[in-house]
DNA sequence: TGAAATGTTGGGGCG
DNA sequence: ACGCCCCAACATTTC
């Protein structure tokens, strides 16, 4: 009895619970299947540097596969018309699938569903991509959490599902034909040169392993808000393709806290994990945040500056990195060469876009999708609404951040500056932070004229910060 | 996962 | 020796 197993956001074998369902019941008889969906290639969250990095994972999923008898089918099209159609040439009498949570795949899976049942196929949808999904954690009232501390208190009194045990039973899969692996040109997608890193179960496993052995996951509460410091994981790519599952990253930080009797690092990193799950419960429980403002008064909110041309050339100075603000303008560069930027430089730059240049959260937010490895809606959109004071649990409105004190604060030597802006590496002491303030001479001194190597600051901070509280405090 | 203003405390210089 | 003042360091408050 043939099953389908379609991969989505779980471009792995190991830990995968609806895979090994499918394996399971079907005895091997599976059929992996992947389908381009034209839908999403043509819409305008796409990041090319984020498809080239799906590009590698199926590569790698289909050699994994191989390597146990089968191999990835890759179609493209609309997927409930394509699966329609497999199930029917296969005499497949099952279609698997592992749960997604965003409003746009809700509706896609609901459609999947619909139009396979009603060709007679049975459908089952598991949970995966998160420890505990959308309401598996609720209040003692009964409604999902809409701050994140007791959430996150709620998720960790709660006992956790271990990892699945890996199979190696031999799968077979009938010969039904596939694509050969697609290029970005031939998915009418633009080019894309950044740096990524390599996809793939394996690879996201190594990595895995050397957080844990090198135990640099024991540093990450004191190392993680430092920029120039490899600190962090860089498992979100990952986490983001399933090419690792959140149950396998949180039983080996754990196993390893025990051992090392080590416990700062490893709570810290599972509470972004916790973090992770936090938004997916809270878009899958209030889908109208994926299109506005979770607290629904702020949706009245004027952004911009009233000069839609200077808005643009605000933002695109942002995006390209010449704002004039070294810290804000090193981390839109380390984006947009390698699709990836720390996690308290992405605070710092939201902040920046929604409170300094008073730009509507939701085009920073596209912006991200466009460019990040790891750009992931739910996280994505609350982590912007969050810095923009209009989500759950967000910061009140006032808190807003100096760029130049969390410039000082976080990147005290100008290391991450240098790196990412090279036409300040002649600049040197405190100047890093603010080189607008060097005298004619040592700006010359420094090869970094001001207004002509490296932009003079585009805006006033305290003037900005005044207005945005002021239009914030206007509606309540 | 804030910043800035304001308040408090305590050590040390100094008359 | 003593009180006064300054000010840095830290804590609290406010937005």
């Amino acid at each position: 009895m043939q099953v389908l197993h379609i991969f989505r956001r779980d471009l792995r074998l190991s830990d995968n619970a609806a895979f090994d369902a499918a394996v399971h019941e079907s005895n091997g008889d599976v059929l992996p299947v992947f389908v381009f969906d034209d839908a999403l290639l043509r819409g305008r969250g796409v990041a090319p540097a984020r498809v080239r990095f799906m590009l590698d994972c199926l590569q790698s999923l289909d050699e994994s596969l191989r390597a146990r008898g089968s191999r990835l089918i890759l179609r493209r099209g609309d997927p409930a018309a394509i699966l329609a159609q497999l199930a029917h040439e296969t005499g497949a009498s099952a279609v698997f699938f592992n749960k997604d949570y965003t409003p746009a795949a809700r509706a896609r899976d609901a459609h999947i569903t619909r139009t396979l049942r009603s060709a007679g196929v049975r459908v089952e949808a598991f949970k995966d991509q998160v420890i505990f999904e959308e309401r598996e954690i609720l209040t003692g009232a009964g409604s999902p959490y809409t701050v994140f501390t007791p959430y996150k208190r709620a998720w960790l009194a709660r006992p956790r599902p271990l990892p699945l045990a890996d199979s190696n039973m031999v799968l077979r899969t009938p010969a039904v034909k596939s694509l050969t692996l697609p290029t970005l040109a031939e998915l009418g997608i633009a080019a894309s040169n950044q740096r990524i890193p390599r996809g793939g179960e394996r690879a996201a496993h190594e990595m895995l392993r050397e957080w844990i052995d090198s135990r640099r996951v024991n540093a990450y509460a004191d190392k993680r808000d430092f920029p120039a410091i490899e600190g962090t994981s860089r498992l979100s790519p990952h986490l983001r393709f399933g090419t690792i599952s959140p149950r396998t990253c949180v039983t080996a930080a754990e196993h390893a806290a025990t051992q090392f009797n080590q416990k700062d690092g490893f709570e810290t990193w599972i509470s972004e994990l916790i973090w992770r799950e936090f938004y997916q419960q809270v878009l899958a429980n209030f889908p109208y945040a994926a299109r506005g403002a979770f607290k629904k008064q702020y949706d009245a909110l004027r952004w911009g500056s009233g000069d839609d041309a200077l808005d643009q050339a605000r933002f695109d100075a942002w995006c390209t990195g010449h704002t004039g603000f070294p810290i804000v303008d090193a981390a839109m560069r380390q984006l947009a060469e390698t699709g990836w930027m720390h996690n308290r430089a992405r605070m710092i730059v939201s902040s920046f876009f929604t409170k300094d240049l008073l730009l509507n959260w939701q085009w920073g937010e596209r912006w991200f999708m466009q460019q990040l490895v790891d750009g992931d809606p739910a996280s994505n959109n609350g982590g912007w609404q969050w810095s923009a004071s209009t989500g759950t649990d967000a910061q009140p409105y006032f808190r807003v951040f100096n760029p130049r004190l969390q410039s000082e604060r976080f990147d005290p030597d100008g290391d991450y500056i240098r790196t990412w802006v090279p036409e300040l590496h002649g600049v040197h002491g405190k100047h890093i932070h603010a080189p607008h303030e060097m005298t004619p001479m040592e700006q010359r001194m420094a090869s970094c004229v001001i207004g002509e190597d490296y932009p003079a600051p585009i805006i006033d901070h305290p003037a900005q910060k005044d207005e945005i509280v002021r239009r914030f405090k206007a509606l309540g």
